[in-house]
DNA sequence: AACCATTGTTTTGCTAATAAAACAACTGGT
DNA sequence: ACCAGTTGTTTTATTAGCAAAACAATGGTT
């Protein structure tokens, strides 16, 4: 039975993708460029300048984005902290995706991006110690990454989508 | 610099979050009453019955829901197909967070219920393996599990978020 | 000065997903 | 037969997020 206040949270997040993007844009805007106006995230998004102004105008008021005398764009340090949490998700989960998983780099980085405003700081924090134990130089990561992938070659396939997981799994790991 | 290609694809999903729950309600009625109508489902998303019947005429128009005679809903084959690989997802990933990164169950239950209907189907298949050899009886993944989870308790502690997950990773692992 | 490009904002309209309320149809109890 | 409850639909309104278009302000070129 699902918990029906499960599913609703999905609404409940502190940020929406679309501003998780415009938060990173200001941040990559102020590396590559030096500074981010309504117009440098509206092309960098590839969205008009209307809905950039109309979004950003919402995370001023926010507190997320603060703006200059001249109209020019900077995180606050609660946009900065979000900003920095995104892209410490995203940066982990493409990682797993792309170098543990074995999936092409374009596919991990469209998963990571979307999912990378969903999930919580501690599903963060716990994927990035293991993600960093699997791929240090330990010997039994090494080994198991090893045999994992191996068996990845072997092509032993379900055809998916599985009908019951939790069959897969014998039912008694719990 | 983010390819401005890629975050756009958050909207071009197959199925949304609130379409990903219509169908699966319907799918857990049928086995919990054996039927499911427009109020069952609104009872169980805790929605209005003007919401999931607006909702409900869409996916019977996109051909993901079939309805009785009687108003009695049904989930087409395309529909079950689509709950299928959703259920096969939230599974896995819930299997992962829970069973393998030791977050609590409610945790692992919300965070996989955000990206379950934002996963490629590849990226789901592959962490059914990964997780299915991770959890098997194999002694390389015991003893990675076993290794990674006394990592674990000893507290090697970053603060999240971590600034720059990259160099966290040495930089040079590719 | 006249012109043009760029910038930022506002207004209007669109879609998805919801609530709220009104309504019609059916069902069951008395 | 009547009343009450349930069911399904429709209409109206709201919110987030976008486009398109109009507009004003600025800045540079000739």
């Amino acid at each position: 039975m699902m918990a029906s206040d499960v599913w609703k949270e999905y609404e409940s997040n502190e940020i929406s993708h679309s501003v998780a993007h415009h938060l990173t844009a200001i941040h990559e805007l102020m590396g590559d460029l030096g500074y981010a106006r309504v117009s440098d995230v509206a092309r960098a998004l590839e969205i008009t300048r209307g809905s950039a102004s109309l979004t950003l105008k919402a995370l001023k008021a926010r507190g997320l984005v603060v703006e200059d005398h001249n109209k020019f764009l900077k995180l606050s340090e609660d946009g900065r902290r979000i900003v920095d949490s995104i892209l410490a998700k995203r940066a982990v989960v493409r990682k797993f995706l792309n170098e543990v998983l074995k999936l092409d780099e374009h596919q991990a980085e469209v998963d990571a991006c979307k999912v990378e405003h969903l999930l919580s700081a501690q599903t963060g924090g716990q994927l990035l110690h293991f993600v960093h134990f699997l791929l240090s130089d330990d010997p039994t990561a090494q080994q198991f990454l090893a045999e994992f992938w191996s068996k990845l070659d072997q092509n032993e396939e379900w055809q998916w989508p599985v009908q019951d997981v939790d069959q897969l799994f014998n039912l008694e790991s719990r």
